[in-house]
DNA sequence: GATATAATTGAAAACAGTTTTCAATAACTG
DNA sequence: CAGTTATTGAAAACTGTTTTCAATTATATC
């Protein structure tokens, strides 16, 4: 079944103290400049770069320095808790990890994205092992378009 | 159907011909660095970097420069003969352009490339239209795999 | 063919984004 | 609460890409 998604409040509050617990699981610390940087991400409606990144988690740790933000990315991603987006236009921006098999619909406009389920690419995926010899790892959906607010 | 492509040798010609008269129709001047770079993308089976193509490309024209690598990237892609390719691991190499509904299989390992076409994903796209209340533009379908010599 | 002219070139400099270095700071442990 | 050690931010270094500019060269015209 297809199934837009947006996340509720209380879904952010558990992915920013399920990201936090996470780090310290790994024996991080948990510091303000990185609860700055998870919680701008794990509530964002749209993929950030990581000025972007930086620029909102300054609003809450006034001291955030940009290095630090790539650093914390770096750990999130190796978690798989966060992942980068590609976009036709470049592939800069960051957004709370996929599960599963989701997939990812974006605006071209303002960045904001969604979440779906509902694709059955396995029958295509078999076939195309069979007439290429590849082994298929992977794959990657998305849809581009324009969100109900930038039409 | 699914079909998945290597380009023939005739292919390749014809491709390097039709890029080089799109040029030069478009009021371009067919030079040796220009034609350098078409020769090594055009018959390229895998993607390349713009770094890839200075380097393949100065075997073929001994004074073809990275700056020029660049500018001819750039027409090339505006023309539409020629895309980046986005891949999980970073996204800055071309590829000759994909035609009307070709998707990409990429494998991993050595960037060998194959384009095939046979999904049918306009069901999926209009229901996510009506679920999402955005306006579809575009989509991406990859797989990633190793391909037969990776194995 | 030779010539004029305007696009194109490569090298160097500038630039943007990302990573490294390093001394100062602050989070966790006991 | 004190000690240890990870973490921090600023500055410097680096990488990939773009701009600048004088020299070169493809094409149109004779």
């Amino acid at each position: 079944m297809t199934q837009a998604h947006i996340s509720s409040e209380e879904e952010i509050k558990e992915r920013t103290s399920g990201w936090l617990s996470r780090l310290a699981e790994q024996g991080y610390r948990i510091t303000g400049s990185r609860r700055a940087v998870v919680d701008v991400l794990a509530e964002a409606g749209t993929s950030l770069s990581p000025a972007e990144i930086y620029e909102q988690g300054r609003a809450l740790h006034k001291q955030l320095g940009l290095v630090t933000v790539y650093r914390t990315l770096e750990k999130l991603e190796e978690l798989g808790l966060v992942q980068r987006v590609h976009r036709p236009d470049g592939c800069h921006a960051y957004i709370p990890a996929l599960h599963g098999h989701e997939h990812l619909l974006l605006c071209q406009q303002c960045g904001r994205m969604e979440y779906f389920r509902g694709d059955d690419l396995s029958e295509l995926s078999r076939r195309l092992e069979g007439e290429s010899g590849y082994t298929i790892k992977d794959h990657w959906l998305q849809f581009f378009g324009l969100c109900a607010q930038c039409q």
